[in-house]
DNA sequence: AATGTCCTCAACCGCAGGGTC
DNA sequence: CGACCCTGCGGTTGAGGACAT
C-alpha cells in the first residue's frame, strides 16, 4: 500500500498562532458538519493548517465543556495530588478537572513542579529544620504518617502564593453565589450555570476518590440543565 | 526610555496505540 | 500479518507580555 499524501506532510501550510478568522471557520465548519477526519476537514474548511493543528485548536481552545482562566487553589491541590498518584497523565488529570490537558500540563510544569521542586531542595539543605508550620509531635509519627505529612508541607508550599478560590464565587447582584456546601439544587445550579457560561456537567470528586478536595470544589451540577443552544461557542451565529 | 531576563501559554513535534485495508 | 492511517498523548519550543535593572 502506498502512503498517500496527507495534509500532515502538505508543504506551504500556515503555522503559529491561529487567527480569529481561522476559528470562526473551524467552529462553524465542526458545528455544522461535525468532527469526521482530521487530516481532510481543513480543506473543507477552507483552512490552510494541517488536521493536526486544527485538532490541537479544538480541543485546546476552541471546543464547549472545557474550563479556561484561572486555576483555583482547589484545583491546584486536586492537580498536585493527582500528579503525585497518577504521574503525568495530563489527560486523565485534565478529564477530571474539565479542563486540557495542555493547561494542565502548562500549570504543572510552571507553577506547582517549580515550587515542589524548591521546597524540595531547601527541605534537602536544611533537614533539621521546621519551616513547615507542623507541630513537632506530629512529625514524630509513623512511617506511613511521615509520608503523608511530607506530601502535606510541600503541597503547603506549593500552593502557599494562591490566590484563595475565586472560580465559584458567583457574581453580580443578587444571584450572588458562593459555593461552599456539597449540595446545589437545580435552580441554583442552573443560574450558577448560566453566569459561569459553562456546560453543566456532575463534578464527581469527593474525598474517597482522592482525598484532595476542599468542600469548595464539591459542586454537584446536572448536565440536564444545560441547553447548548443558549451556549454561543455551540451557535457562533446566532 | 532602553535593554535584558523571566514567565506564561499556545502551538509544534515525535511517538505510540488502535483500527483499517 | 504487515503496511498504513488516524488520533491522542506527553515533551518541548518559541512568541510575546511582564517585570527588573
Amino acid at each position: 500500500m502506498v502512503r498517500q499524501p496527507t495534509s500532515w506532510n502538505r508543504t506551504f501550510l500556515m503555522k503559529g498562532t491561529w487567527s480569529p478568522e481561522e476559528d470562526q471557520k473551524l467552529i462553524a465548519y465542526i458545528m455544522r458538519y461535525g468532527i469526521w477526519n482530521w487530516n481532510e476537514m481543513p480543506k473543507y474548511a477552507g483552512l490552510s493548517r494541517p488536521g493536526k493543528s486544527c485538532r490541537l485548536r479544538w480541543m485546546n481552545y476552541l471546543r464547549p465543556y472545557i474550563k479556561r482562566g484561572n486555576f483555583t487553589k482547589a484545583e491546584g491541590e486536586t492537580i498536585f495530588h493527582l500528579q503525585k498518584m497518577l504521574g503525568n497523565r495530563w489527560s486523565a488529570i485534565a478529564a477530571m478537572l474539565q479542563r486540557t490537558d495542555n493547561d494542565i500540563k502548562n500549570y504543572w510544569n510552571t507553577r506547582l513542579k517549580k515550587r515542589v521542586e524548591n521546597n524540595l531542595a531547601s527541605a534537602t539543605a536544611s533537614p533539621t529544620a521546621n519551616n513547615s508550620g507542623i507541630e513537632p509531635e506530629q512529625e514524630n509519627s509513623s512511617d506511613a504518617d511521615s509520608s503523608s505529612l511530607n506530601t502535606l508541607v510541600e503541597l503547603d508550599s506549593a500552593l502557599k502564593d494562591f490566590p484563595e478560590p475565586a472560580a465559584y464565587e458567583i457574581s453580580p447582584s443578587e444571584n450572588a453565589y458562593t459555593v461552599e456546601d456539597n449540595f446545589v439544587s437545580s435552580q441554583e445550579s442552573w443560574e450558577i450555570q448560566s453566569l459561569l457560561e459553562q456546560p453543566l456537567t456532575e463534578v464527581a470528586f469527593d474525598s474517597e476518590d482522592c482525598q484532595v478536595l476542599s468542600p469548595n470544589s464539591q459542586l454537584w451540577l446536572h448536565e440536564s440543565f444545560y441547553n447548548p443552544e443558549d451556549d454561543f461557542r455551540v451557535n457562533p451565529f446566532i
